[in-house]
DNA sequence: TATTGTTATACTCTATAACTATA
DNA sequence: TATAGTTATAGAGTATAACAATA
């Protein structure tokens, strides 16, 4: 029987401000927090930041992908967008095609390993997904994602 | 009258992914991403970053919190809250005051000036809200706020 | 021994301006 | 002129290790 412990301790106890706990914002900042955390564990074999891994994806259901429609993708700009296709490609995951038509661009492609890698790390992300949902049903799981794309929608 | 413009244009939408887009981690990050943006419109004029703004929200409720116990209330290392507060206390906003019975810690406090700064920030967070959240009832809001909670917490 | 604040360091993400080679 | 990719740079957030002063 485990012995018992003060529920509170007022050194433990973290504080807080009724400021900043109103604030969708801050909440919200606060899940991302937490969700992340889980995220780098979950790819830490892998060594997929969340960036690599939405990089990967979109380059795989947007095969011959350029940079510049990459980064406009995912809201990164194309100047920062440089050192991680730089990275992506050092490591074979992603290769840079010539395009026939224009002599400026890349396509991008998966490579063979970058499949394979994206594959694992998808079946890692449903696991992580799973385990930050596990609190929540499938129903409110629905409004979460309606209520986030409502969010600064203004 | 305004000349007749493409709703979708194949240059301009955006690529997207299925994989991407069934995930809450992702659509959280997008959401935060914007609602991120509108604020730091809102506080340029008052040259308050996120974490000033909430450094001074817990200080003010908190008054006499050491360095380590708000670090550890906003998810901020001791080391990294160096400069910070280094920064608040250079723009005269809080005091660092001396522990009677601890010579190691500060006991931080606002100044008037911190207090005036910081009421006219959390108007201005107040009128950010209501634009992030203008396409949302206060029922919504409530919701969303609990389904947050929820997240990543098993 | 443990804790508070601190320094130093490194990595990641982000923002901006300017360059090159092509178009 | 405009666009694709690039380089360089600076700011900001975050993580870790180690230190001096104090408890």
């Amino acid at each position: 029987m485990p012995k018992a412990r003060r529920e509170v301790d007022p050194e433990e106890t973290a504080a807080t401000s009724p400021l900043l706990e109103g604030l969708v914002g801050y909440r919200l900042r606060r899940a991302m927090t937490r969700i992340f955390a889980d995220f780098h564990l979950t790819m830490t074999d892998l060594q997929l930041r969340p960036s690599l891994f939405a990089m990967l994806a979109i380059i795989r259901d947007n095969p011959g992908i350029n940079q510049t429609n990459l980064g406009r993708a995912l809201g990164i700009q194309r100047a920062n967008l440089v050192p991680l296709i730089g990275e992506l490609a050092a490591r074979e995951l992603i290769e840079r095609r010539t395009v026939p038509g224009d002599r400026r661009a890349f396509a991008l492609h998966l490579s063979l390993d970058g499949e394979r890698i994206l594959g694992d790390a998808a079946r890692r992300v449903q696991d992580h997904e799973k385990r930050i949902l596990s609190a929540i049903d499938l129903r409110e799981r629905a409004t979460l994602l309606s209520l986030l794309d409502k969010l600064g929608s203004a």
